[in-house]
DNA sequence: ATTAAATTGTTATTTTATTAACAAGGATAA
DNA sequence: TTATCCTTGTTAATAAAATAACAATTTAAT
């Protein structure tokens, strides 16, 4: 498969939700247009998507929605699933746990890390978790490939020297603080203050044009 | 001013965080290349952003980094501030709270809301938690203009409406349903999940490719 | 049977964002 | 003093993303 636009990924990301619910309601074919108005997006833009992943609906009748989501897990998901670590117990940690656990994902969240001795060795969510001291063996034990990063803003340099030592491959910061990691792994960051000051921003400006 | 970029928008509240830790440790002037480094970005964007505001730096010397915060400050701010309502006290919202409070920004968490009567009249972090009945009296009587839910998915939709309603200009939504807002509402969307799940994309395409 | 309407797939165009290129000026060093 | 090296500001070029345009074809309507 040629290389998919980045915002693509993210697309079929939430096509796949969409249509996921859509068939939990019992609807079997959805056109371009429906996709789209789910999604704040023009028709066009839903059609590409799916062209560039090869799918091809059929005329008149839209796409087939199973298999518009079983080809959009073959693309995003690996067959046997990924193992995720959330480093940082603390309250965005436990929402991660609780906002991903049992969604019918292929992503598991095999173990969570802190260094509080009271979260250490308790379960939350069904998610157990552990010392940080703990990360590497538990990485390899558990066949963790990916992290996400939850932890207050001072550690995260430190942290996530950590994990790629301990052979993690992708890795989501939500921590202020952006983090440098090798070529090898890869890296999305994501700053909750910067979302809230761009609304800012962009309400300001409205309140002066209108 | 001319229109800024979306993205330069983004960076500059980014860079102005990173501004502020340096003042806080006596650094007084910045080069472009030491921004651009703590932020994965090259120093060409980050003059570019730079010259968008119309801020001059000094030749060899860099940029006073008190005067670009302060004009940061001037272009994402409004000089009293905005007030922020939390919809949905849950892991999440607390998550957010905690956050953001104590910030030096001009955005203030002036109420959260919630469902649950436990939570409802309880104050979490500083912030008093209302009934979402509540919500159009109090968005009034503290002048909160944005809003970020992090509500579970179902009922966003409904909720969304009640904000418009209430006068809400900028709304900033954590919950993987999409929302449809005038056009006179800002409206920022975020899904971790899908943040997620090109994590792990890219995490399995390199594994292929290595 | 013919026409009109709807909808896909794809190429072309436009817009937005990033990167490269480089002139200009000031600091430093010889 | 003169030459060299940095570093900025800006324009030009490239790349990425979104949108428009439209041919093709099926269904429905007349």
């Amino acid at each position: 498969m040629k290389k998919l636009p980045d915002k693509t990924v993210e697309r079929l990301s939430q096509y796949r939700r969409s249509l996921l619910n859509c068939l939990a309601n019992g609807k079997k074919h959805i056109f371009s247009h429906e996709i789209a108005n789910l999604h704040h997006i023009t028709p066009v833009q839903v059609r590409r998507d799916i062209m560039l992943i090869g799918y091809t609906g059929t005329l008149r009748k839209g796409y087939d929605i199973q298999e518009l989501v079983d080809l959009i897990g073959e693309i995003i998901d690996t067959d046997e699933g990924q193992n995720v670590a959330i480093i940082g117990i603390g309250n965005l940690g436990r929402a991660l746990i609780t906002y991903l656990q049992g969604k019918r994902s292929k992503l598991r969240i095999a173990a969570g890390f802190d260094i509080n001795k009271d979260k250490v060795d308790r379960v939350y969510g069904g998610v157990q978790c552990y010392h940080i001291d703990q990360l590497e063996d538990t990485v390899q034990k558990e066949n963790i490939t990916i992290a996400i990063i939850t932890t207050p803003a001072d550690e995260t340099q430190k942290i996530s020297e950590m994990l790629v030592k301990a052979g993690i491959r992708g890795i989501l910061n939500y921590t202020p603080t952006a983090i440098n990691v090798p070529d090898h792994v890869y890296l999305e960051e994501y700053d909750m203050i910067t979302s809230l000051e761009k609304v800012a921003f962009f309400v300001k400006k409205n309140s002066l044009t209108v």
